[in-house]
DNA sequence: CTCACATCGAACTGATCGGTACCATCTGAG
DNA sequence: CTCAGATGGTACCGATCAGTTCGATGTGAG
């Protein structure tokens, strides 16, 4: 077979292209991490020229900064759909962790990409997209626990966030397979002695 | 001034060289990343030759690995100082969560070096030396709720893990200057709550 | 005083990095 | 049918990467 510049079926729908890259990317990306491959590597994998690649996202940060924030809406109304779908503040809290108990038995789980990315590039882009995730999870978990009748909301979000956030990372680099589970009972714990009536 | 081989009052004793490029190399590859800097640019930043480095650690990752050994025996042995001057379970739990806050209140503050690292190089040593600094910090938590009195001190022990863990990293990706101390008031709640004659 | 050794500085290697340019070839819209 | 545009493939650019080598020059131990 010869090499052909555009292969003979081929479908040629640039947003389909600049999609199907997205999907590959970000597969690639959270799997090697952002530096872990380089722009030639990547575009071997993905089956795409350099050209198409530039020609879509500009340079490697602009197809990292779309990967991320792709990655970010994902995430979100990942959880977002989980909180719409409980009953009461705590079957909404117990989904949310339910959630991330499936995340992290994924084959492939790696950490959230988001962070990681953020560790990754300190001081570039990745970290304002984490600070959005962050954001949205607290304005959650807070809602959750004013809801629930919380004598303080705004602290109870941050601790449940805290468990969220940690239960991830011990996942990750602790192979701790229950570890959404134990955070989840935790934080449930947490609700119930966080009432108004709860000491402080 | 001319650029002399050995500066005329330099001091010369090995263990004392490697031990100063050790400090320098910490500080640097935390701040900038594990891949954030390369070999030149950190030799020139410490102030040393290409070949005094290599021939004291042999390569830029066995560099790394000591560097993380050395993070990890010192943030290993802040935590168990913490532990033992405690009087009682929640007095050391306590400190634990002292001793978080004054680390992430420090001005060049980035997150766990060691976690970072594992985060950045994912299949490599950093990996197991995450997996070794999480080992031994579950072994301090879990001391603790044993000696609390807690009916599943195993359980607890892997919750205030998952507290610890986490408020390291909002104390880093979401500015949380407080995420000590709200993680410190959580994991005192939960160990209240743990007791022999709590609820499951 | 002598000499092994530590160190610096610089040159060098081969590989890889992100990014650009060019052209042949094919698709898809007019 | 025609032609603009999308794509693949390849070569190329300058910069940087980790790592090696060598000579000049100093220190420190004998």
């Amino acid at each position: 077979m010869c090499g052909m510049p555009v292969p003979k079926g081929a479908v040629l729908d640039p947003a389909q292209t600049r999609a199907a890259i997205l999907d590959a990317a970000t597969v690639l990306l959270y799997q090697r991490g952002l530096d872990g491959i380089g722009v030639a590597k990547l575009c071997a994998a993905i089956g795409i020229s350099k050209e198409t690649l530039y020609r879509h996202f500009g340079s490697k940060d602009g197809l990292v900064q779309d990967v991320l924030d792709a990655r970010h809406d994902r995430l979100a109304r990942s959880l977002d759909d989980a909180v719409d779908a409980g009953a009461d503040p705590t079957d909404q809290l117990a989904a949310v962790f339910d959630v991330l108990a499936r995340w992290h038995a994924e084959p492939d789980f790696r950490g959230c990409a988001i962070l990681n990315a953020a560790t990754q590039h300190h001081a570039g882009p990745a970290r304002a997209v984490a600070a959005r995730l962050l954001d949205h999870r607290l304005d959650l978990l807070t809602g959750i626990a004013a809801r629930s009748g919380a004598s303080d909301p705004a602290r109870l979000g941050r601790q449940l966030l805290t468990l969220l956030t940690g239960a991830t990372v011990l996942a990750d680099h602790h192979g701790d397979a229950d570890a959404a589970e134990h955070a989840k009972q935790a934080a449930l714990a947490l609700l119930r002695s966080a009432g108004p009536t709860a000491t402080l």
